[in-house]
DNA sequence: CACTTAATTAAGTGAAGTCTAAAATATACA
DNA sequence: TGTATATTTTAGACTTCACTTAATTAAGTG
């Protein structure tokens, strides 16, 4: 857990990779042929893509028989959630501390600072 | 507004854009000299990757003199939150599911379904 | 206008990413 | 054991990306 967010968004930087955690949304844990089928790209293309997002935690693998069940790893997108929102938190703030500046400073000047 | 949210990720699959993203939520609004002397990378690489980031919605400008102001927007930041909690809900409305059917299978087993 | 400061754009280069085709690995089953 | 199925790995071609240096644009100042 908890590798540096860039690998993560770097495996979301790729349509396909999109598409791939996209359709993992929509219809659950699928092996990687049933993957492989909704795209265009080979086999072995999507075996590339879902490396990169194996290794970015994004998703994870369980075997069955000649299978590799992939699913989504929902606590790695947190992680990716939360350091946008902990940086559009700060900005955020910031701008409410501006606005809250601003407002005394007026106030200020209306009782004749 | 609201581009492909691969062209944010990978706005965002770089460190120093990474980087940069953080010290604009931490210090506010920041010229790109500023924000050049706060890398070790060149003016010129910090000018090609604060249009990547302009490209992508994550960030805005404005003219002051010679400078360009720049700042983040955090409504573009919330739209890539919003595609990846949507994903997650999604796959965690499935996995409720799941476990509601394997109850209720399992309370129909001991009525000796 | 010449000069300085701030920043971007252009051209070229080396590194990294993505794809295809072929070979290799893993598991099941006759 | 030999064969089929599912998937991954490797090797190489082609593309895209990030950087550097040099040239260019934009705006203020003597």
């Amino acid at each position: 857990m908890s590798r540096s967010p860039t690998i993560a968004f770097a495996a979301l930087a790729d349509p396909t990779r999109l598409g791939i955690v996209d359709l993992l949304a929509r219809r659950g844990e699928l092996p990687a042929g049933d993957i492989s089928t909704a795209f265009t790209s080979s086999a072995s293309a999507i075996s590339q893509h879902l490396k990169v997002l194996r290794e970015a935690g994004l998703v994870s693998v369980t075997r069955r028989a000649q299978q590799r069940i992939y699913r989504l790893d929902t606590a790695s997108m947190a992680e990716v959630e939360g350091w946008l929102s902990d940086r559009a938190r700060q900005w955020n703030g910031r701008l409410d501390a501006m606005a809250a500046y601003i407002e005394k400073t007026r106030q200020e000047t209306h009782d004749g600072e």
